[in-house]
DNA sequence: TCAAAAGTGTTAATAGTACACCCATGA
DNA sequence: TCATGGGTGTACTATTAACACTTTTGA
């Protein structure tokens, strides 16, 4: 039965992370700046290899911790890169995985040894290998996703006004939302719940804070933004 | 350099296929009884390790040919799976696809050798390993991929009647559709073309043969059924 | 003549889109 | 006092959902 396996080559497995943040200024991207070859100089995304002790999922969360410090980290499979010549300097199958995260919080200075930067998303340089296209399709994906579940309050803080909901999706989707329509869409959605405290930060007026309630949010509910 | 790499561990690489077929019954997958081990005599999908010489895409697409014959088959990655236990004999890292074919075109010869039947999608027995789980993430990104573009067409033959595009979505969606709800989104469609011949094996009047113009649908046509 | 599938329109409900002004506040 | 972002409602359009009968023909 091991001649089952044995006649099979084994190959190096990696994973490749689309890390997402969201600030006033729209989406970015959490790219490292190598200073390792292959690729030296060049811009990628966080990676590393799967090891013998971890599932796939389990690496791309310790790569994720790795440089960002955070765990429990919103992540969803983005694909598997095969393709023979991918990575020049040996043959390396990739999974991407997209991951959101809460822009004010992660360890910064792992990031900044990591030699890591923010990079707005509609100003992402070519990166290296096929990195740009795990991009691409992580973004497509994450776009359809968010439209209908709502997992893009990963990218907010817990307490999040409604100015600030909207213009995350605006850097989702790439284009301007009516602010009505938008507001009238979230009233009906009883798991957005509008809280008593106010945000003073954004505006001299201020304005109300609102939070995800997990629980209230089933299965059977609706969501569409 | 080599370190880099040489100080990580490499696995097995297989792909698993979820192949589709579509009748007068409904959705049925090509599956295998295994004749060998690990998991002999039970259920389980089509699969293979990928080989030195070929992408991942390309394994998928030369075990898909090993089966049913069949080249040039609609197929898209499941997901990947990468549990350290997922396979009892080796670690394995398995990617799946699903594949759309018409029922009538394969190679049955090779399907019988190969000890494959078709089994209707809601009398799948339990599969081995994560093979279930595959079928199911499958199925579901099927559904929302043919919700809203012409992949299904690939399960029809290239004539086909109104009648069987609609029980096809029944049959995916696992619900009764209203016949002139959908044959008025049909109508709208202009690349579902009606030609002047008529189908008679269906019923005793006849149907109107329709087909998919796959020049008239481009990225600006809407589909959605 | 009848069973079995093909074909055909209208109405009601819902969801989505477009659009403009007043409010509260700190500087 | 004014610049800035916060907050609100209505009318129109498009999409979706519900619903029943006539036609054709081979057995």
């Amino acid at each position: 039965m091991a001649a089952y396996y044995d006649i099979n080559p084994r190959f190096y497995v990696a994973v490749d992370c689309i890390i997402f943040g969201f600030n006033q200024k729209g989406l970015s991207l959490l790219l490292l700046k190598r200073d390792m070859d292959p690729g030296r100089g060049e811009w990628s995304l966080m990676g590393g290899f799967v090891q013998r002790d971890e599932s796939v999922d389990d690496a791309a969360k310790r790569v994720l911790k790795q440089l960002t410090g955070l765990t429990q980290v919103y992540m969803e499979q983005a694909g598997t890169f095969g393709e023979i010549n991918r990575d020049p300097g040996e043959r390396v199958i990739s999974v991407a995985y997209y991951a959101l995260i809460n822009i004010d919080e992660y360890d910064k200075e792992s990031v900044k040894k990591h030699n890591a930067y923010w990079v707005e998303i509609n100003s992402v340089p070519e990166l290296v290998f096929d990195h740009s296209q795990m991009v691409k399709q992580a973004r497509e994906l994450m776009r359809k996703k968010a439209s209908c579940e709502p997992i893009s309050f990963n990218l907010l803080p817990k307490l999040f006004t409604l100015t600030q909901l909207q213009n995350l999706y605006e850097a989702i989707y790439g284009k301007p939302i009516d602010k009505r329509n938008f507001r009238k869409k979230v009233a009906d959605m009883d798991f957005i719940e509008k809280t008593d405290m106010i945000d003073k930060t954004g505006s001299k007026r201020g304005a109300y804070l609102y939070q995800f309630n997990h629980t209230a949010y089933g299965k059977d509910s609706k969501f569409k933004l």
